[in-house]
RNA sequence: UGGGGAUUCGCCAAGUGGUAAGGCACCAGCUUUUGGUGCUGGCAUUCACAGGUUCGAAUCCUGUAUCCCCAUCCA
């Protein structure tokens, strides 16, 4: 993984550190029903990535407890791509379904504590009694059955005596929770249809928020990673582990933002529908951000798996631009891939002083590939060159041929245009060339300067090959459907011309054709009689972006709109000037002081013990609000006499405010006395010169480089400075005095 | 009228009170028998916005804005 941790490696090693797990398990667990894409391809490398950086394991877990959408088809497509990737599960893919029993049992444990209850409402009053997000909802009627109703009707319900929806399994939790997921969530329901492994044992069926949770702990499971649609599910997951009272070390859940890449579409019902609907050839279609897709164009595991890497991991939804993909497949292939000519729109060249034919020894890498190999390359008196390397009315800083600039045939000769021959309608169909003898690549004695060196083949040997060539299958750059379809998609060159080593040698499976980009030899349709490659990914081209000059976006600066703060009421307006007036706060102090009742009083406690009231609202509104928005204020350890005290240490001189807030930090630990806690740490503020300066003097010595840039003007690097002294003393030199002698001695 | 997340360059993303990492993209220059690669340099006086605390704030406090998720017997 990268040099940067992740937010998940850093809880995977915090864990690790205070010993809540000694083992880290972790697991993809995938619901089969559909074909994974490059966003699953993320998970699996987080998943097996982290077990894999930690020395533990991952499994891969079928998460089947829904029998009507899932299938055993979908179940080695996952396979296929968690083993493409290179990632091992170990001896068996786990199932959600193996665990069925298990599950049964911890439900009739929930029901038998009272905290499970089968509910009989029919599905659009369970809806109803729900609630919406802004009102609460209410209980069923059902919730007041007996534990031994409900088990008798659970295990009815099990042995398949109701029909589906008739009744339910839901936890017991709160009707009124904000959590909208807490409100009695559903455990089980009733589905009399067969599951791909379970077969017919089962009637009723647990439901993700039962399942998953539990199957966690029962695979030991210590990091439960998912993503951020998640986190509403993670209190049921928890609740669900709490009630049962599993022992511990038991999983804890963490989200992190799906992989979203513009140009492309990665749900998997819009997967469906472009799969369904025919407007791909299927799951793996080369255009399709399926592994399979993927794996079909000719993307490498390595590529994909760099990409995962360097995308990074985070909380905030984001959207990757597919050419950080495109840089990932260009750059693992650069190094391994063999170099071929391959003429995609053929123009022929009669090179009309050259006679006869002969074999030129080609490298199949370029002088910056430290591989070995080369094939026989055949050169005659007939050749194709591309179609856009000549140009009669060469724009610009043209580089190929024209009927003026010689150009240079890669491996081969210097070539001059000599005629230009078109066909009635003005098509060029032919030119007209002359080589010069002494130009031979490798030993050109011509000196002729040519621009640029051009891609052919000799006419008599090359192999016609079927080539399709890819783009983006979306115009749209966050594509709805398929009304964002690009029509250009997808297009295909039957008559390509290679050079028959290609064919004949087979030296790889992807080569780069040179000057195009890269290109695979597809796995299905290849065959010797009629080979078909694929279309990787192009070449970046700066030449045709030259060209293409597409009007440059100004991304309007986004305005921000401004919204107003509530008014305050009467009582809370007269305490606002009473702070602002007699106490001479200023009014963003004053004004949250006034609107929050506890921490006006607390601030007004302090004030009867210490008269310093600015310094203690400072302190109040700042450090002791955010004690009291974490803990409820009864769990406070620390005491407005202690913060008095603390203010007047702090006002006195004794220490300074910097280490003041570590000294707050350690009372509201512990709960000692300000001044006990200064004593037992000796933090003393150091503010006499004379053991500050040869400090100073130690760290700009220490520092030649910096002190260089600060006297060059980089004044920013006063904060390094005083940043390092206050370091070396362990923060208790006086930050005043450092500054002024900092300044003083870098002038 | 609720709850939970998020916000650092065009796109990702480090950073958790002391010099705003890195990658992609982009722009220059050099190298080059691929308009490729490689190399070098340029790309955030500023971290959604407005205040406050502090010698010092992307980081702490307050408020505001914007986006995402939650009312499937889906996962």
């Amino acid at each position: 993984m990268s040099k940067s941790k992740n937010f998940l490696s850093a809880i995977v090693d915090e864990d690790l550190k205070s010993g809540k797990y000694t083992e880290v398990i972790t697991r993809f667990p995938p619901e089969p029903n559909g074909f994974p894409h490059i966003g699953h391809a993320k998970s699996i490398f987080i998943n097996f990535g982290i077990a894999r950086e930690y020395n533990g394991h991952c499994n891969l877990r079928m998460d089947d407890t829904n029998p009507t959408k899932e299938d055993t088809k979908y179940v080695e497509a996952l396979k296929d791509a968690v083993e493409w990737l290179g990632y091992d599960w170990g001896k068996n893919v786990k199932f959600t379904s193996d665990y069925f029993p298990k599950i049964y049992d911890y439900a009739i444990e929930l029901i038998k504590m009272g905290k499970a209850y089968v509910d009989s409402l029919p599905e659009e009053d369970i809806r109803e009694y729900r609630g919406t997000v802004t009102t609460a909802g209410k209980r069923s009627k059902y919730a007041e059955r007996s534990v031994e109703e409900n088990l008798d009707l659970f295990e009815r319900m099990k042995k398949g005596e109701f029909k589906d929806g008739e009744h339910i399994l839901r936890a017991k939790i709160d009707m009124t929770a904000a959590n909208m997921k807490m409100r009695d969530p559903l455990l089980y329901r009733i589905r009399h249809v067969h599951h791909f492994r379970a077969g017919d044992e089962w009637a009723i069926y647990p439901m993700y928020d039962f399942a998953h949770c539990l199957s966690d702990y029962i695979e030991g499971v210590s990091h439960s990673i998912c993503t951020l649609e998640f986190e509403n599910n993670r209190d049921v997951y928890n609740w669900v582990l709490d009630e049962l009272g599993l022992k511990s070390p038991r999983p804890y859940q963490h989200e992190f933002a799906r992989l979203g890449i513009n140009y492309t579409v990665m749900s998997k019902r819009k997967l469906l529908e472009l799969v369904e609907g025919g407007q791909v050839s299927g799951w793996d279609d080369p255009r399709l951000p399926t592994i399979a897709g993927y794996k079909r164009r000719g993307y490498t595991p390595e590529s994909i798996l760099n990409f995962c890497d360097t995308i990074g991991i985070a909380k905030a939804n984001s959207m990757v631009d597919v050419s950080q993909l495109e840089f990932c497949i260009r750059d693992d292939l650069n190094t391994k891939v063999p170099r071929v000519m391959c003429v995609l729109d053929p123009l022929k060249v009669t090179i009309v002083n050259y006679d006869g034919e002969e074999e030129i020894d080609a490298s199949y890498y370029p002088h910056d590939v430290p591989k070995e190999g080369s094939r026989s390359l055949p050169f005659s008196r007939e050749i194709y060159i591309e179609r856009d390397d000549f140009n009669e009315n060469p724009p610009k800083g043209y580089f190929r041929l024209t009927p003026e600039q010689p150009v240079r045939l890669k491996h081969a000769y210097i070539i001059s245009c000599k005629e230009v021959i078109k066909d009635a309608s003005g098509k060029i169909t032919e030119i007209k060339a002359e080589y010069f003898a002494d130009s031979k690549s490798g030993s050109d004695t011509s000196g002729i300067k040519v621009k640029s060196a051009i891609h052919w083949v000799s006419a008599g040997s090359a192999k016609e090959v079927e080539v399709r060539i890819y783009d983006r299958l979306f115009s749209a750059e966050a594509p709805e459907g398929i009304e964002d379809i690009n029509p250009d998609s997808f297009e295909v060159i039957k008559n390509a011309l290679i050079e028959p080593a290609v064919i004949n040698q087979k030296p790889d499976e992807r080569y780069q054709f040179e000057r195009q980009g890269y290109f695979y030899a597809d796995p299905i349709d290849y065959t010797d009689a009629k080979p078909v490659f694929n279309k990787i990914v192009g070449l970046k081209d700066s030449w045709s972006k030259k060209t293409n000059v597409t009007a440059a976006k100004s991304p309007a600066k986004k305005v921000q709109v401004d919204g107003e703060e509530v008014a305050m009421s009467e009582e809370q307006k007269s305490l606002f000037d009473k702070y602002t007036v007699d106490l001479g706060l200023n009014s963003e102090v004053a004004n949250i002081l006034a609107r929050d009742t506890y921490l006006s009083s607390f601030y007004e406690e302090a004030l009867n013990i210490l008269n310093s009231p600015v310094s203690l609202a400072n302190i109040v509104v700042n450090e002791v609000a955010r004690e009291i928005k974490e803990k409820e204020a009864s769990a406070l350890k620390f005491n407005t006499k202690q913060i008095a005290e603390l203010v007047k240490i702090v006002d006195d001189g004794t220490i300074s405010s910097k280490i003041a807030k570590q000294v707050f930090e350690e009372m509201v630990k512990t709960g000692n006395n300000p001044t006990q806690i200064v004593e037992d740490k000796g933090l003393v503020q150091i503010s006499d010169p004379a053991k500050i300066s040869p400090i100073i003097d130690e760290i700009i010595e220490k520092n030649p480089d910096n002190v260089a840039k600060f006297k060059a003007g980089n004044t920013k690097l006063l904060g390094f400075f005083v940043g390092q002294v206050l370091k070396s003393t362990g923060g208790k030199a006086n930050p005043k005095v450092v500054n002024e002698l900092v300044a003083q001695k870098l002038k």
